[in-house]
DNA sequence: AATACATATGAGCACTTGTTCATATATAAA
DNA sequence: TTTATATATGAACAAGTGCTCATATGTATT
């Protein structure tokens, strides 16, 4: 194995290294499976927390404080609307990380 | 908003529950700053345990482990070659999943 | 066979994470 | 202005994670 390829590796990967960190966090945030379905969940239609907390079988509290994860971390994005307050995702990018992962999952 | 697509999209994320454990089980993987920093130079090129182990601020003992959860995800594959033992990975998906996030981080 | 080298493994520990419970906040309805 | 409904928040706790240290295993070299 060529010395100088890893040099070269080793090198990048350094240099980028809060950028690997950035994207871990990222991937933290698909790495718990109710924060999963809650996004594959956004992903086709918008939602209240309310109707988020019933299909999950965890309480209204799990369900607001995970919300609140995605949010800060720019994941989704909230309006009020009446007494609920609705959530969706903030981009498009979310649905394709997902089906990124299923490729490989169902291959 | 509309019950029956609520319905919809709830029946299909409790049907497909095991499948999004599995999902978040892939993404936990890479939600770690060592374990993609190992994967990333991975897809540029095998490596044997030293190797990541110097460019990596990690002892070797910690690689191994890393690589040990990694293997036994499939995720990679080893394979030795005299006193070393080569590390690659299983499949091209991984570079994908990886190219994935980051283009959602530099966008 | 003895030694050196490369990697793997187990125990222990600090740290993080996801949940629940209790409660606070905020809007709507009466 | 009370009361009901929806969501958010803080504290506490059990479980999980990633690291280090010490040591075991396995291969090459002498």
């Amino acid at each position: 194995m060529d010395s100088n390829t890893i040099s070269r590796i080793q090198a990048t990967i350094t240099k980028n290294s809060e950028l690997f960190e950035e994207l871990a966090q990222l991937y933290k945030l698909f790495g718990d499976s109710s924060r999963i379905k809650i996004l594959c969940a956004l992903t086709q239609s918008e939602m209240c927390v309310g109707e988020i907390s019933e299909f999950l079988s965890i309480t209204q509290s799990a369900v607001s404080h995970q919300l609140r994860i995605l949010k800060s971390s720019n994941l989704v994005k909230s309006r009020r609307e009446g007494k609920n307050i609705v959530y969706s995702l903030t981009d498009e990018h979310i649905k394709t990380i997902i089906d990124c992962g299923m490729e490989h999952i169902t291959e």
